[in-house]
DNA sequence: GTCCAGGGCCGTT
DNA sequence: AACGGCCATGGA
């Protein structure tokens, strides 16, 4: 059967149901009176090649001093920041990376996330990219989950998914966002691309833990039907 | 002990 | 343009 964008999130948010991401603590952020898509943009980078289990660790320990805040971040001292992020890894350059990109947001936008939001997707993501340590998975993260913008987050799930099937499409990062923002865009409603690009992002994650891993688990994959990848004429 | 995780940068070819 | 080494922790 001919697999696609539309045919995959059809399949797996049938199996998987519905995601609810980005995994968020609402309950902080009302408490505090602080935004929670400063909370996901730090998720962002804190996420790099990392198990999100560690991101949550190291949330934790920034929550529990209150510090998930544009200005308090860039106003604290960078050695401190790096105990409070190492259960996360990579915690030099991720401490030096969220510095930057909080005193961005506190230089530029007085700490007002609205003001960088609210312009168009082009802009934002060649401002996120120019930005040391944020890629076009961070800044498509960023945009799509923080700020509601519809924009297909590739990640490596996605490419190694989309080589296994195969979809239609070469394995770059432009190459694959396009095929899959086309044939949605095309399906669905301009209102609801944010919510689909949203789950599929995410139903993705689900099955390539669950079953398209690296060494793959294949019997009971829900696209086993749609999948090329172990079959023999292939 | 080994492998892997919701990447990105930098140097080499 | 494409590729490899590197960054680091914690759970399976």
């Amino acid at each position: 059967m001919e697999i696609s964008p539309k045919i995959l999130y059809e399949t797996l948010s049938k199996k998987f149901g519905k995601q609810n991401w980005w995994p968020i603590d609402k309950e902080y952020h009302k408490k505090n009176n602080s935004d929670p898509r400063f909370e996901i943009i730090i998720g962002a980078i804190l996420t790099q090649n990392t198990a999100w289990s560690n991101v949550e660790k190291a949330l934790n320990n920034l929550k529990s001093e209150n510090i998930i805040d544009s200005k308090k971040i860039s106003d604290l001292d960078i050695e401190y920041l790096k105990k409070m992020i190492k259960p996360s890894g990579f915690f030099n350059q991720k401490a030096k990376r969220l510095k930057n990109i909080s005193s961005h947001l506190h230089n530029n936008y007085h700490d007002k996330i609205d003001d960088f939001f609210n312009r168009s997707v082009n802009e934002i993501r060649k401002e996120l990219l120019s930005l040391n340590g944020i890629g076009p998975e961070t800044a498509d993260s960023i945009l799509l989950y923080a700020g509601n913008k519809p924009v297909f987050v590739v990640d490596a799930y996605t490419k190694r998914i989309s080589k296994r099937l195969p979809l239609k499409t070469n394995i770059s990062y432009d190459e694959i966002q396009q095929y899959f923002e086309k044939n949605i865009s095309k399906n669905y409603s301009k209102k609801e691309t944010p919510e689909i690009y949203n789950e599929l992002h995410a139903l993705i994650v689900e099955l390539a833990k669950n079953y398209c891993k690296k060494k793959p688990d294949c019997k009971k994959c829900p696209l086993q039907k749609n999948c090329m990848h172990n079959k023999k004429s292939f």
